[in-house]
DNA sequence: CTGTTTATGTCAGCCTTGTTGACTTTCCAA
DNA sequence: TTGGAAAGTCAACAAGGCTGACATAAACAG
């Protein structure tokens, strides 16, 4: 890490007010990234739950229910609210396992996955833009402190989901 | 994994993968950057949204409600519910505008300044242990990416924030 | 087979924090 | 004096978190 730095000691990008600026980034940052994507729910009566747990289950196919619970980070009464909708719209379809069928195993319906490209189309825009204006470096870095800023189990899983399977 | 992190001409950051990649970071980020104050403030019966109002007024202080509406993102009765809580406890006084009376001024009392400095130490904590893991170029690159990602109004105002006063 | 654990789903109720709409009070400015 | 901006209040509602209690089915341990 002794990149632009002189000597690597020059600890100024660890002040308060620089950690108070990356703080505020954060928060209006969060706010852009997921404004596209709430517009599109909006018109369907659908929140940012649903967002998440269509992309999850278009990322993880076939997930059960426990692992998108730990994956999201909500209860199940939460989750089941959100899915139950889903399941009804017919945009989520819910297989019983074949190894254990007490679980139940999660697939996007065509519809499903179709609104899910249009969600996720919506934001890797915005996210596509700010790559290309910020260049890879700094896309590396971006996600360097972003990695170090999530819990310990959640980066586990994060770094596991990144290039491995469900 | 040859990364699109080697520079020039090299656009394999901009693929989809890494864009989902992208947008889970931030996803589980964020979750991280907001655990830490959010424990302190299940304790205390006070939720997200009077941390948000307590930072902006230690940042600005002496901001008016309406300032402080417009860096929100609220409406004026979300904030008003939280800001008669925070002044009925005590953490914030509200006084009358000199110039244009009908403005109200905000400003935290010596407890909401001490309240506001252990929310914000927590986070800071998990920011300064990110930056530092990082290094100062990852950190760089973060802040310039999630410029990149605001609203347009919202990074210049994070902009003239950056430096500049209330 | 029996009893326990696990995975899931559901009902009921509560909280925070966002929303809209209607209305009042204050007070600056034309 | 009148119009309108700033601020505050009341009411109602919704999304999406939460807890607790309970039901079912399947797997598993003995």
């Amino acid at each position: 890490m002794a990149d632009g730095t002189t000597g690597g000691e020059n600890l100024l990008f660890l002040t308060d007010e620089q950690l108070r600026k990356g703080i505020e980034a954060m928060f209006f940052a969060y706010r852009g990234f997921t404004a596209d994507p709430d517009r599109i729910l909006d018109e369907l009566a659908y929140g940012r739950a649903h967002h998440r747990a269509l992309h999850f289950i278009n990322r993880s196919r076939g997930t059960t229910v426990n692992n998108l619970l730990a994956v999201l980070g909500v209860t199940k009464q939460s989750l089941n609210r959100v899915l139950r909708t889903l399941i009804e719209d017919g945009l989520v379809e819910s297989r019983v396992g074949r190894e254990d069928r007490r679980e139940r195993h999660l697939y996007l319906t065509p519809a499903g996955a179709e609104l899910e490209r249009q969600l996720s189309e919506a934001q890797r825009a915005r996210m596509r833009a700010a790559y290309r204006a910020a260049g890879p470096q700094a896309v590396a870095g971006f996600r360097q402190v972003l990695e170090a800023m999530m819990d310990e189990g959640i980066r586990a899983q994060y770094l596991a989901l990144k290039d491995g399977k469900a």
